[in-house]
This record gives C-alpha cells, sequence and structure tokens, in this order.
DNA sequence: GTTAGTGCAAACCTTTTGCAGCTCT
DNA sequence: AGAGCTGCAAAAGGTTTGCACTAAC
C-alpha cells in the first residue's frame, strides 16, 4: 500500500517507473530498515543481475530529495555508508549498540517538544530531523565489562 | 584551561604530546566549532607545514575514541565530511540551515528527557548522542520561497 | 633505549559524473 | 518522438593502512 502511493506520487512528478524503479522501490520499503545502498544493491541484484549499482545511489538520492526517505548514519557504527528507511509518520530516535549493532527506535514525547521549541525559539522551519543514541544495549552490557577486564588482565 | 585538561589526561593514558598534537588540540579548542579534517589541517600547517593530513585523521580518531571531542555530520551539508567539537558538559542538538549552512545549538530539557526515558526503557547505556535538525532559518526562508518561484518560472 | 607517533605513498570505500545507448510515456 | 533513465567506465572525495624513519618519555 505504502509503495503503490509512493509510486502513485512520483509519477504524478514526471517521474518514470522503471523496472529498475519498481524493484527498488518494492525492497525498500518491504524487506525491514535500515538498508544501506549496497545492501540494497545485492538485493536487487537478485531480481535483475543487470541493475546497476549506480542506479541504486541515483535512485535513493532521487527518494531522498523527494522526501520519500530519510538518509540515517546510525552513528557509522559499519563504515562510512548511509542508511535508508521509508519517511514515517511519526517522529523518532534511533538507538545503535556500538557492540552488536542492533538498533532500535524510540518513539516519545520529547521528540515532538524539540521540534516545537526550536521552530519557537529560532523561526527555523524543520525539513528533517536525526537523532541517534549510541551506546550499549542491555543484552551487550555485562560482555562489554568483561572484554574491558579480559583487556586490562591482557595488558 | 579545557585543553589543559585534555593535554593532562592524555599524558595519564601514556598517549605521548607531540608538538603536532598540541597544535591540533590547541585548534581544536580554541577556533571555533565544526571544524572538518581538511580545515583542521588547512589551519594546523600554518603553523607547522609538514605536519601530515594522516596525522590529522589518526589525531581526530584518538580523540573520538577516548570520548574527547564529538563528531557530527551536520545532516551531510557540504558533502560527506565530518565535523568535530570539544565535547561540552551540556548536551545540545544542532540546526544546520540547508540553505546557508549555518548552525546553531540548542540547549533544552527534552534532550535530557530523551537520554532520561531511553536508559528506562530500554536498559541502554548511553555513550553518546547526536541529534540534528536540517531546515532553513528565519533568515534563509523568504529567500527561498522566492528561489523556488522563480524555479517554477523558469520551467 | 623503547615504544609510540609521524610522514609518505598507496590503497580503500562510498558515492558521483560523463556519455552513449536504451526505454518509458 | 523525445525526454528521462540506465549501464559502463572512470573519477572524485574522504579516510585508512603499511612501512621505514623519528621523536617523546
Amino acid at each position: 500500500m505504502a509503495v503503490e502511493t509512493t509510486k502513485s506520487s512520483l509519477q504524478l512528478q514526471g517521474v518514470r517507473l522503471t523496472r529498475q524503479r519498481k524493484i527498488l522501490l518494492d525492497l525498500i520499503d518491504k524487506s525491514g530498515k535500515h538498508l544501506d545502498a549496497e545492501s540494497l544493491y545485492q538485493l536487487a541484484r537478485l531480481q535483475d543481475p543487470k541493475l546497476n549499482r549506480v542506479t541504486v545511489y541515483r535512485t535513493l538520492k532521487m527518494l531522498k530529495v523527494g522526501g520519500l526517505v530519510d538518509e540515517l548514519d546510525l552513528m557509522h557504527h559499519s563504515g562510512d555508508q548511509h542508511y535508508y528507511e521509508t519517511r514515517m509518520k511519526r517522529e523518532h530516535a534511533h538507538i545503535i549498540c556500538l557492540r552488536c549493532g542492533k538498533v532500535e527506535e524510540f518513539f516519545g514525547e520529547p521528540l515532538l517538544q524539540i521540534r516545537k521549541q526550536v521552530e519557537e525559539m529560532f523561526g527555523f522551519q524543520i525539513l528533517l530531523t536525526r537523532t541517534e543514541i549510541g551506546g550499549y544495549c542491555a543484552t551487550c552490557q555485562p560482555q562489554r565489562a568483561q572484554e574491558l577486564d579480559e583487556a586490562a588482565v591482557g595488558a
């Protein structure tokens, strides 16, 4: 449904719905979240082996400029690539575990308050926001402590 | 003062205070905020023409890992480089004008609330946070509107 | 004297660009 | 038909690595 909406809105703007774009749009919308360009490319190639990496980058840029996807960094947890997610109705923060890489999403009142305050205090017109929180998840905290111990002993 | 503290804390960890690092540390601390590696390199070269770009990257990485500076993306407003600022006591968000590039800082209650809620709800151990807000500043909004008009006429 | 740090060159990774040919509408 | 899009190759931009030499402690 969301994909179909996106497709329609693109077509209205005179954007052509090519075979490649259909594949990419479906992938972005369906296959969970936080794909980077390379992963998307690999997935797309399964459906169309001739599809080029450059087309992935061009499509992502178009969607980003058009405000249909958001670009994330996820604290550069595993390199300097960017991640993409379809733009959601609800504003949310990303919580990234720096040990296991797991990404959680936080939806909360304070996010809206920040937005409101910034608009009011600065007369700023907000187009996009990005809140990223890095640290260790509940699962990784004990393991991290142990790794630190081991490192201390080893030294 | 902050620089001296930093220097001491580094020395305690067995980090050597080389001529190059002194220059870079001073620059990062003094020369305003939001320098990227290349700018820092250019500034450092004025003081030591032999100082290498690689040393800048290595120093920044050390400071980042050591939690002495924070790395920012500033919405990739002008490329994919990273920006650095000395880690401040107070948590703050960065507000980036996508037209003129001006960066404002927002200190506010809601930032602390997010932190608290994330810690409580997820049992997450927060090490670093990054909140970036992109849009148009009060000055640029009318000019942006005009540019859009012109583009529409031109098309 | 050791060990950490530097400079240099070269590699690396991610992303963008130029251009000829193809394809959606 | 014609603008828009794709693939290919090549380049760009930012950052990292290997290694021999140098300097801080």
